[in-house]
DNA sequence: GTGAAAGCGCTAACAA
DNA sequence: TTGTTAGCGCTTTCAC
């Protein structure tokens, strides 16, 4: 069934159909009229692929993100899929689990599909992966990799608002020993946010304990692992700061486990703004990360890189702001049961 | 850039050059390799929408989910992706919202991309939405709806397996006073649950109290609201079961918030086991729906309704089993505290 | 207002 | 072993 059917039918050619499908007014009302009720008894959709194959453009942003386990990702998604489908954009998704051989192979089938243009929130990307769309002149934009190019945008998180409401915030509540819980120490969104914690601190002049940076995975797991590393310690940090959400939720786990209490013996921050923050008990303190905004920019980023493909990459930016819930709160002094030399033992019975 | 091209560089035809690309024996391996070696060369990638064209089929299965914000979806999404990809096929997905318009929108965008298939894990189905789907032939696998037609599978989830564990279980606890909290009172899914939940307790002799079934939306918010419906009865459950595990978590929340202790006072049970039901404290006890299996098995049915479009729609089954955790426990007597009519009424200090 | 026809990139039947 | 060519369904220019 194809536009000639339909044609055939009424009696027109298919450039009259073609015609009506998309809205010319250069067709006679009754013929239009004839046209769209043939079209709705039969329910025949137009094959975009034909169109697809004219214009050398799909209509289809591609979206590569590495763990769609990780609430953070399907709540993107959705936001990003809405956008798209108001603006008659498809959406082509792929996720890598962290794998680069898995993002090699989304890469790929964004190119043989003709996307024009792809979202890539994965965040360790070596740049021979991402040559073949740099090559195809597919544009290609970023989360908080900073780097830009020809074809080549990135969408930079602005870790460093957040980050220093977080810590202006703990040292108000009494804390000096705060210890940060990173992604892998490979990544540079992991990086990015480390640093914004280091100059945090250093703006709010609190030392920086280096037993107390760890790192996790971005992944619940990780972050418990990381914990329990801190729990170790003689001396502890009485707050934590992570690299997003998920860590933190695996670090409350840790500490319940081991019979801590939060906020009580210690406080944690997360970062990204989940819903399952809500959720949770304690509820959870944490950085957010706009969500729909964020899939906002990244369309934008995407139209715009599409308008005109020789441009220049270009730098976008969203910003972070704290969001005050349950999983951080005073210091208290009888947290450190234990310490090193002697130093700030606590009563045992205070 | 394309196959003509690599051709007129390699000095071949175009011809040679799909040969090459799709790995004919027919080409002399000294010609293979120079074709090979341009191709590199140029990070050529064949656009599939000419195929796509020529064939009629897109390589391509639908997926249709109503909410990405449960992570039972997200689960489900990456075994299917996982499996498509092994199969050299592509995914196009969409989300409802659990919007009837929502759903038409998505039927057609996969109409207008010629997918080979669909797999609908909405359960707000009005015929309307998918008789286009079926109208055009193009092959529908729905899930728990247990209708089937020319063109239209289904997989079916039996409840009945694991339903009957969790009764079993629950009476073996000591509880004879057990709550349901289903889905929309007009979904299907939520139907055959509830049926399979009334015949359980029938098989072992446990009176159902009408008062205790309740309906939630799938959604956390749900499960809260249905949660504190019970926890207002006088005469109250002491063991809830629910539609799925974010109604689960939803009623673990309401019960921390009006100061009750899971186990102790109430034993909940979830339905999907999604992996947050292992974090969250108490750990879920769970009805499990093997993720795995359930996405090869839409696979293996949209293949299956491929092959021949005329064959008649086919119902497929996957089971459920009982995961114990520690969201369910003994009955504990002294949780009535009021009771109705004086019966049953405790000893204050016991 | 409407139609005829070319061409987007690929593949397979057929020819050589 | 390789090349030629028609055609998948659509849009759009040019002709009428």
């Amino acid at each position: 069934m194809d536009m000639r059917d339909i044609a055939k039918i009424v009696g027109v050619s298919s450039a009259t159909v073609s015609r009506v499908i998309n809205g010319s007014n250069l067709v006679r009302p009754e013929t239009a009229n004839r046209v769209r009720q043939v079209i709705e008894e039969l329910k025949f959709f137009p094959n975009t692929n034909a169109t697809t194959l004219k214009y050398g453009k799909s209509g289809t942003y591609g979206l590569i993100i590495p763990d769609i386990t990780n609430p953070f990702f399907p709540e993107f998604l959705k936001q990003f899929e809405k956008i798209l489908v108001k603006n008659n954009q498809e959406m082509l998704m792929a996720t890598t689990d962290f794998h680069s051989t898995r993002l090699q192979q989304s890469v790929r089938r964004m190119l043989v599909r003709k996307v024009d243009g792809v979202a890539l929130l994965a965040s360790e990307i070596e740049t021979e992966s991402i040559e073949a769309l740099i090559h195809n002149r597919v544009p290609l934009v970023t989360m908080d990799r900073r780097k830009i190019g020809p074809g080549l945008s990135d969408v930079t998180i602005n870790n460093t608002s957040g980050m220093e409401q977080a810590i202006e915030y703990l040292k108000s509540l009494g804390h000096t020993k705060i210890g940060y819980i990173g992604g892998s120490s490979q990544r540079t969104i992991s990086d990015h946010r480390a640093n914004a914690f280091l100059r945090a601190m250093k703006k709010f002049e609190l030392a920086v304990n280096h037993d107390f940076m760890r790192v996790g995975d971005y992944r619940f797991t990780g972050g418990e692992a990381a914990m329990i590393e801190l729990i170790r310690l003689t001396d502890r940090p009485t707050a934590i700061l992570t690299a997003n959400d998920m860590t933190a939720i695996g670090a409350l786990r840790a500490l319940r486990e081991y019979g801590y209490s939060v906020p009580g013996d210690f406080s944690i921050i997360g970062f990204d703004d989940i819903e399952l923050g809500e959720l949770i008990y304690p509820s959870l303190t944490t950085l957010r990360l706009p969500r729909h905004q964020f899939a906002e920019t990244f369309f934008r980023a995407l139209e715009d890189a599409g308008k005109d493909r020789n441009a220049p990459g270009k730098k976008y930016t969203v910003g972070t702001s704290l969001v005050i819930r349950n999983s951080a709160g005073p210091v208290r002094p009888t947290t450190h049961r234990r310490t090193k030399n002697g130093r700030q033992r606590q009563p045992q019975g205070a």
